[in-house]
DNA sequence: GTTCTTGGTTACAAAAATGTAAGGTTAAAC
DNA sequence: GTTTAACCTTACATTTTTGTAACCAAGAAC
């Protein structure tokens, strides 16, 4: 179930979002000012915001602002109609989509929707068991624990993990790493493969690659 | 339309998997011996072998073996029914899957589909536009050029294209480099900019990446 | 126009990644 | 058991990546 954030200062409106929302089969939390508001977004961690840009006090521009150097969430800006350069203003400083009110309800949860499965679409992430990997930052998460793997690490992991079922030869991992360019001493795949164990045995993953001598390498 | 390259040196048989493979949508090419076998392969850049372990002169198995020092194409073994250890020699080597004679065409089929699906599944690739995006190796393909980015250049890239629609904050963009860990010069993000900038103009992309003075930037 | 802020470029030094070499360990073959 | 080949580990040097600093360019504000 995913959760999302409605910070609002009208109580109406934030009732209606609320009840909409877990009509539809998401989770709402409400925040009705923006008190410590990056706080609670940081510690809640919802997978989309709805925010109103009008809340006294501060903008929901500045907010959005500071929001970015901590954290990518996806948001919604909710604006008046009246508003002008509404586009403008939310989608510069680093909202996903925004929408006027009065908005019509199934309008926005098409919008609601259409962002999260951008957002999931574009997380460039990929599960395996309980492992959560980033190919691209080269980061593997377990539970709380994480490291951080080097281009050659994260091709043999993704080498390994892409032929599960069977046993990988040497060659194989020898030409995905270097393509058979120059040569490039045997013991060069030895040693990678050797600092991805230790990394991989920091988050619990002991001896998860195994060795059949004069074969390859299965992942068990 | 996928190519599937069968290497088989009994011309019936040869001339029956090539109508089946055809009837059912694959381009098929044929090779019924082994010389210049790796050359052809290599050649011709089929999408699938699939190797007969059993022709004269030369072993699948170091054929196989050899390929593997070249390429990572899907293999799938065929052999002879009574052939004892098919399943350890064919997947020792570096086969996808096996299959023995005589084979049940539509299985034969429903394996090949198989192999193929993991084998794009597991490619790793993210297509955009003309551009073949290898997240885990950094590297960038265009028709025949390619550019290897360093890790921080492919989060870069990778944030503008996942935010395509819309500008994105130098905010965002340190966050999602460097999560506020410590302070880091504003000045990093523009020096990886610049280097990610110039690489992708190695490959003809010039100015695709538009600065929005005090906005952020934006894919063109 | 001039000034000033913002972003870009280049060069450089620190840090990280990576191949090599030397010696160690393991397990298969005999 | 002994030998040997295959693989592992550690340390080190080279190369690559990366942040910083200094200076440059462009465009917004005046």
């Amino acid at each position: 179930m995913q959760k999302i954030m409605i910070i609002e200062d009208d109580e109406i409106i934030t009732q209606e979002l609320k009840d909409l929302l877990q009509n539809n089969g998401y989770l709402a939390i409400t925040l009705t000012n923006f008190n410590n508001a990056l706080e609670e977004i940081l510690k809640e961690k919802p997978d989309l915001i709805l925010l109103d840009i009008n809340i006294p006090y501060m903008s929901g521009e500045l907010l959005l602002q500071n929001l970015r150097k901590k954290s990518n969430v996806p948001v919604i800006m909710v604006t008046s109609n009246n508003q002008e350069t509404v586009e403008a203003l939310s989608i510069s400083y680093g909202a996903d989509d925004y929408i006027t009110k009065p908005y019509n309800p199934n309008i926005l949860l098409l919008r609601i929707m259409a962002v999260l499965k951008r957002s999931n679409m574009n997380s460039n992430k990929l599960i395996y068991h309980d492992l959560e990997i980033n190919l691209g930052k080269g980061i593997i998460k377990k539970d709380d624990k994480e490291i951080i793997l080097t281009k050659n690490e994260m091709i043999i992991f993704s080498y390994l993990l892409n032929h599960q079922n069977r046993i990988v030869t040497r060659d194989e991992l020898m030409t995905d790493l270097w393509n058979n360019e120059e040569f490039i001493n045997d013991n060069a795949l030895t040693v990678n493969i050797s600092r991805l164990r230790s990394k991989l045995k920091e988050i619990g993953y002991d001896n998860i690659i195994e060795t059949r001598k004069k074969v390859g390498y299965i992942l068990s």
